[in-house]
RNA sequence: GGCAGGGUAGCUCAGUGGUUAGAGCAGCGGCUUCAUAAGCCGCGUGUCGCGGGUUCGACCCCCGCCCCUGCUACCA
């Protein structure tokens, strides 16, 4: 019954800084946040613990596209990504940054454990150089002919028409995405950790059965560990946004080195403002194999199965290397599908979490994704009819009414002094706490789902036999209905209770409508009694169906808009800017470089009134950093998606935020009277305009 | 190609070597009217992907096949 508290550290990934969390993020954060509110809820101490990934080529592109530091663009997003999450209720301990002293110093720690026994070594890599960028080029920015089968516009390192895989130097007509360019082959020194020598640790530690999901143990086993582990290439040459290495200096931790080190330094900053011991919470280890005594602490980590490999190989082998203490287990949950489809940008299906948090309540989202998960690293459908059916009628129609159709009648009494017979009906319930509690535990919050509804049936079973609305009519039943309202609204604060990770809101508005907090697990073990009750107020919205197209609207890439109409045109729009008389010829037309481009990215200028800063596309990976004086008039997320016509050969211009890399076309007198010009479907970015 | 996971009622999903395979939602009929048009009762439906095999008996075990999804480290 009463164990002694557990010492959980417990992370979810780390977001990446180069773009927004969307719901497809969220089913890990919202697991997670479970999870961990599920365990604080026991009693057990538990740390829960983030920070943004901030590094890599795909950081460093985008600031440079953007014409601001990398640090200026991860900030921004951090900001973002913490807004967000605050509006899912999800609660980190800490939320750091892998752009940090505290992973600076993480690093050195990590590396020069590895340096010391051994395990890194020097390889020269050639990839191939885009001059002009001055950048090596990732597979995916370059683009070819695939030398197999001579498909074009293919990546650096497979063909996706015939499936040959290759490096990029055999590519045919390489051009680098970012620069247009044709790229140089070069070579340069690169830093590799011999995983191959940890073989036999990480055969044993994945295959335990302890650590991993057993499709995961499986996967490891047939992918990587039947043959020599290859070495990891954790190093990338100058320039590269991301520490460079102290004692290799012109190269870079690569990102996926110093990003699960980031959970580390998020935990060192915690323990910074609480006083807390790092060596408490992530010790040394003596043994490699890392024991798990009891009064040890238990290190959770929560991942999608996209990066399985890195959690389950390089970073078991780093700690190991590094003598810290491995993880107890690595949960790894599958992919978010939308109405049995991947999420889409055209259907209006990958919809970001401030799109959502517009539109609807996040406890609904919490709920839902709760009723759908299990410990499984299968995909989670999200079905936009279901989710709205659950809600209604799980939450609303089952649970909150338990409290709005009995509250009332008590109002005035509160509740029975002491608890009243009722059947065993709470005994019963109470008596499920630790089957449901096992299901959080193991990550099946499905099972723990269907439990609690089952019980809300029950409860509102026995109201409908008691019928107190019929009993209150008989003055000598007055304390009759206070008894059943009495067990009413605490089989509604058991649920509440059992539902506390999942909805913390409504865990708080049980507390404050009976007077009596949920503090604990143990809330549902007894009932309460003698308490006022506070006037009933709603707790949850029902959803309506247009709330979610609505926001499935709102986050559809904008279609072409085929817009008729015979009308008659008044005068007005001529006066105000009459014609031009003077001609120009066609050659001096032409000089104007017109072309479509698809906005994007669109955000705020914050320090400006009028600018909205547009990051265009002209297809491929051609991007165009432009400013346009627009705020007030478009929305800068209703931009996002859609097609526009830009002069491509303006020349640039510098202004106070930024290099502003070209103009929107947009007619009208300007003020609120600005209208962006869009070509008919079909047009693709990068066509130009004749 | 290989590997992993999945294919169970209209939809989303549980499930176990053994009597007539389940839940929620949707649908239909009735009751109720306290409650956020909420609640309660009753009803239907399924070749449990296909074909073999093991077994007294398989949806569950084995083999083959089909379909879907994902993965396939020096991409993120």
């Amino acid at each position: 019954m009463s164990q002694p508290p557990r010492k959980i550290l417990v992370t979810a990934a780390l977001p990446y800084a180069n773009g927004h969390i969307h719901i497809g993020h969220l089913v890990e954060y919202i697991q997670t946040d479970i999870w961990v509110r599920f365990q604080k809820l026991k009693g057990n101490r538990c740390v829960f613990l983030c920070a943004d990934d901030t590094h890599g080529t795909a950081i460093m592109i985008r600031a440079r596209q953007e014409g601001r530091s990398e640090e200026a663009l991860i900030a921004d997003m951090r900001e973002a990504h913490i807004r967000d999450f605050d509006g899912f209720d999800i609660e980190f301990d800490n939320y750091g940054s892998t752009n940090s002293a505290a992973n600076r110093a993480l690093c050195g720690d990590v590396w020069s454990a590895l340096r010391k026994s051994g395990l890194i070594v020097e390889q020269d890599v050639t990839q191939l150089f885009d001059v002009q960028e001055g950048t090596f080029l990732a597979d995916r920015f370059v683009k070819g002919i695939c030398p197999k089968c001579g498909a074009v516009d293919q990546y650096g390192d497979n063909c996706e028409k015939c499936g040959a895989t290759y490096s990029p130097g055999d590519l045919k007509d390489p051009v680098s995405t970012l620069s247009g360019t044709k790229p140089e082959l070069r070579s340069a020194k690169h830093l590799f950790v011999r995983i191959e020598d940890l073989h036999g640790f990480l055969e044993e530690w994945t295959q335990s059965g302890e650590h991993l999901q057993p499709e995961v143990a499986n996967y490891l086993k047939g992918h990587f560990l039947g043959e020599p582990l290859r070495d990891w290439d954790v190093s990338r040459p100058a320039p590269y946004f991301g520490f460079e290495i102290p004692d290799s200096p012109g190269n870079f931790w690569y990102v996926w080195f110093d990003a699960p080190i980031g959970y580390m330094a998020s935990l060192r900053e915690w323990c910074e403002r609480t006083g807390e011991q790092f060596d408490d919470w992530w010790p040394r280890s003596i043994s490699p194999s890392a024991g798990e005594g009891s009064a040890s602490v238990e290190i959770h980590h929560f991942i999608g199965k996209d990066i399985t490999y890195f959690h389950t190989l390089f970073w078991p082998a780093m700690l190991n290397a590094a003598r810290f203490q491995l993880p107890a287990r690595v949960h790894i949950h599958g992919f978010l599908t939308v109405g049995g489809e991947k999420m889409s940008k055209s259907k209006g299906t990958f919809v970001r979490g401030r799109t959502y948090l517009d539109h609807l309540d996040p406890s609904f989202l919490r709920y839902y994704f709760a009723s759908k998960l299990t410990a499984k690293l299968d995909d989670i459908d999200m079905n936009l009819d279901e989710f709205v059916s659950k809600i209604n009628s799980d939450l609303v129609g089952k649970v909150v009414n338990l409290a709005s159709r009995t509250a009332k009648f008590v109002q005035e009494t509160g509740l029975s002094d002491s608890y009243p017979v009722d059947g065993g009906l709470f005994a019963r319930a109470a008596a499920e706490g630790d089957a449901i509690a096992a299901a959080y535990d193991g990550c099946d919050y499905n099972a723990a789902m269907r439990s609690i509804m089952a019980l809300a049936d029950r409860a509102n079973k026995f109201i409908d036999d008691l019928a107190p609305w019929t009993l209150r009519k008989d003055p000598n039943r007055a304390a009759d209905v206070r008894n059943v309202c009495t067990i009413a609204l605490n089989l509604f604060r058991q649920l509440a209770v059992y539902l506390a990770p999942v909805l913390p809101r409504l865990a708080k508005q049980a507390g404050e409508l009976l007077n009596s907090p949920i503090q604990s697990w143990a809330d549902a073990q007894q009932p309460i009694a003698g308490t006022a009750v506070s006037p009933f107020q709603h707790m949850l919205k029902r959803v309506e169906p247009e709330q979610v197209s609505k926001m499935i609207a709102a986050s559809q890439e904008a279609p072409a808009t085929a817009a008729s109409a015979t009308t008659v045109d008044g005068p007005a729009a001529l006066a105000a800017e009459p014609l031009v008389a003077e001609t120009i010829s066609i050659d001096e037309f032409s000089k104007m470089d017109l072309r479509v481009a698809r906005v994007v990215a669109a955000e705020d200028v914050k320090e400006s009134n009028k600018l909205l800063r547009l990051t265009l596309s002209l297809g491929g990976d051609v991007n165009r950093n432009v400013f346009a004086g627009i705020k007030g008039v478009y929305q800068p997320e209703t931009l996002v998606g859609r097609l526009v016509i830009v002069v491509a050969n303006l020349a640039p211009r510098k202004m106070k935020f930024g290099m502003s890399e070209g103009m929107v076309l947009a007619a009208g007198p300007g003020g609120k009277d600005i209208y962006i010009l869009s070509p008919d479907s079909g047009a693709v970015p990068g066509q130009r305009v004749h």
